[in-house]
DNA sequence: CTGTGTTCCTGTTCGC
DNA sequence: TGCGAACAGGAACACA
């Protein structure tokens, strides 16, 4: 699920419970996630401080007193949430109480219990000094962040110039613009008018240079992902924010998950193809 | 190097 | 209601 909105929306709720508190105790109760939990992890966290956490694209990641950072992803399924004694505050299946695919728990110096739930397991956690950040292969090769000052028309247009896929490959690809995944490339295309079958190459002139499409396209990207954000994200399925709240883009929706229902801006109807594997939605009348 | 298909895993939804 | 198939927000990896 987790897209940039999303995970953005987990920081801010997961900074009051970590940031200036110390991990007491950290619980992995089951370490076979993307890939394995190192052996050392339990060990790495015991009794460090948080001092900020942040985010990098889909990444999250906490700055520890010990000098390491710790890099979390949640995959398709992953979720945090907050609570207290040892209990968090919302259940994945809230019906059931059930703790099933609670995999990791913190628990925090000022109370608060903060469970990583991921059903799916292809959510990571890895601890990595601060000083080798830099060359971290997980976030060595990400793209620029698309809500930061530097991502523009220009940035963009001279990734996708010697691109040969499609619009919705290359913004799907991290390296081009990192942190929007299928929803909110379907999305952004829609409110720039642009076909996702549209060739990426065609944003930029023969120099590489930006036209209006590239323009156009920024612009919605970093509307949409704001959007988002202030709706505290999506909520599909079970997911829900930190503190067990739902976000509410999905009700903001124009073309995603909304295959056979009129486009909300012509008389078009949203289709649904399939792109590397992964579904799209557009429409076709007045997105070209 | 580039682009595409497969794979990891569990849960939900859909058609019969 | 049951039951198998299709599908789901990601991204590393193998391969052509």
């Amino acid at each position: 699920m987790p897209e940039l909105p999303e995970v953005e929306t987990v920081r801010r709720g997961l900074a009051p419970a970590m940031e200036g508190a110390r991990i007491e105790n950290v619980e992995v109760r089951h370490r076979g996630l993307r890939w394995p939990i190192a052996k050392d992890f339990e060990k790495r966290l015991k009794g460090k401080t948080v001092e900020g956490l942040g985010r990098r694209a889909k990444y999250l990641l906490a700055d520890l007193s010990s000098g390491d950072v710790l890099i979390m992803h949640l995959g398709m399924s992953g979720s945090f949430r907050v609570g207290k004694d040892a209990k968090p505050g919302v259940y994945y299946h809230e019906k059931s109480k059930s703790t099933a695919h609670d995999h990791v728990v913190f628990h925090m110096s000022n109370g608060a219990t903060v469970t990583f739930n991921d059903p799916r397991r292809f959510g990571s956690m890895k601890l990595v000094p601060r000083g080798k950040l830099e060359q971290e292969p997980l976030l060595r090769a990400l793209g620029p962040e698309p809500l930061g000052n530097e991502f523009d028309a220009a940035m963009l247009a001279r990734a996708c110039t010697a691109k040969k896929t499609s619009l919705k490959a290359a913004l799907s690809d991290q390296r081009v613009v990192a942190g929007l995944g299928n929803i909110y490339v379907c999305e952004a295309l829609y409110r720039a008018r642009l076909s996702p079958k549209r060739q990426a190459s065609t944003i930029a002139d023969r120099n590489g240079r930006p036209n209006e499409r590239a323009v156009a396209l920024v612009e919605a990207i970093k509307l949409v992902l704001n959007d988002a954000i202030k709706a505290g994200g999506s909520s599909l399925r079970d997911h829900r924010r930190a503190d067990g709240s739902l976000g509410d883009f999905q009700h903001n929706f124009q073309v995603y998950d909304r295959e056979g229902q009129p486009c909300p801006h012509c008389k078009g109807t949203v289709k649904r193809i399939v792109q590397t594997g992964r579904s799209t939605f557009y429409c076709p009348s007045c997105q070209k």
